[in-house]
DNA sequence: ACTATTAGTAACTCATTGGTTACCAATACG
DNA sequence: CGTATTGGTAACCAATGAGTTACTAATAGT
């Protein structure tokens, strides 16, 4: 499933939300939000397979949290909706792009703003 | 239907991206995409729905164009799952630690080696 | 060693979606 | 006029998706 599809889901954005605070494991999600938890697990997969969350095992805990890198494939969406060569940008346009600057600046090297796409190996 | 799940299905995202050009009709949107013409009409009417385009009527045509303010749940959504701003970024420490020894041992020499620091603000 | 906790998978159900063809309404045009 | 063009709707079908309960595997803790 592609990124597109995994963010139609509500109950995935608001995993995603709730994983931008910082990470969780399962139990907890599913404690969080009105589903039982293999229902959270069938989405946690379908955001890993997206790219948009990772996984770190701790023993018999697996700890997601959020991957930004995922997000890409949308910011390049826009990116394409964005009106061809417009002498002045439209305000949409505005948000988008103070959007991109935002999630790039968390990785903490502002010089570097597009290394994050490629850091990490294919899940 | 909400723009992300507009959003989620790739015959839409494609007209879109078709619609980001110019105007266009039905029977021309359908003549460049390989499903009917019945099929594209309920695709427009989802992402009519969505605030994603806007019809005009003119005579017995009805012209599409694309809407860009129906994206903006999808640049809010971005916006949340940037990352708050960290009270403490870890940099930040590693620099105060530094300026703490050097401020002890030599307050002549702070000045110039602890312009890194701010360093991140002139990007 | 035993039990509780955590997490994934299997099998199933129900609703939604995306596509089709057939049909109808309205406008342009000879 | 009568006809072709344009576009929406209706009815239907196959596939997918999101949820459930039941089961299994692995690790932690006593």
């Amino acid at each position: 499933m592609d990124s597109f599809a995994a963010l139609a889901d509500p109950v995935r954005r608001a995993l995603l939300r709730r994983l931008a605070e910082g990470p969780a494991r399962v139990v907890d999600l599913a404690a969080e939000h009105p589903i039982s938890r293999p229902a959270v697990s069938k989405h946690l997969r379908v955001l890993g397979e997206a790219g948009l969350v990772s996984a770190a095992d701790q023993g018999r805990e697996r700890h997601y949290r959020l991957d930004r890198t995922g997000l890409e494939p949308l910011t390049a969406f826009l990116g394409e909706l964005a009106a061809p060569a417009p002498p002045v940008p439209e305000r949409a346009l505005d948000g988008l792009e103070l959007e991109v600057r935002r999630t790039g600046r968390d990785r903490r090297a502002t010089a570097r703003s597009t290394d994050h796409i490629n850091d990490e190996e294919t899940a």
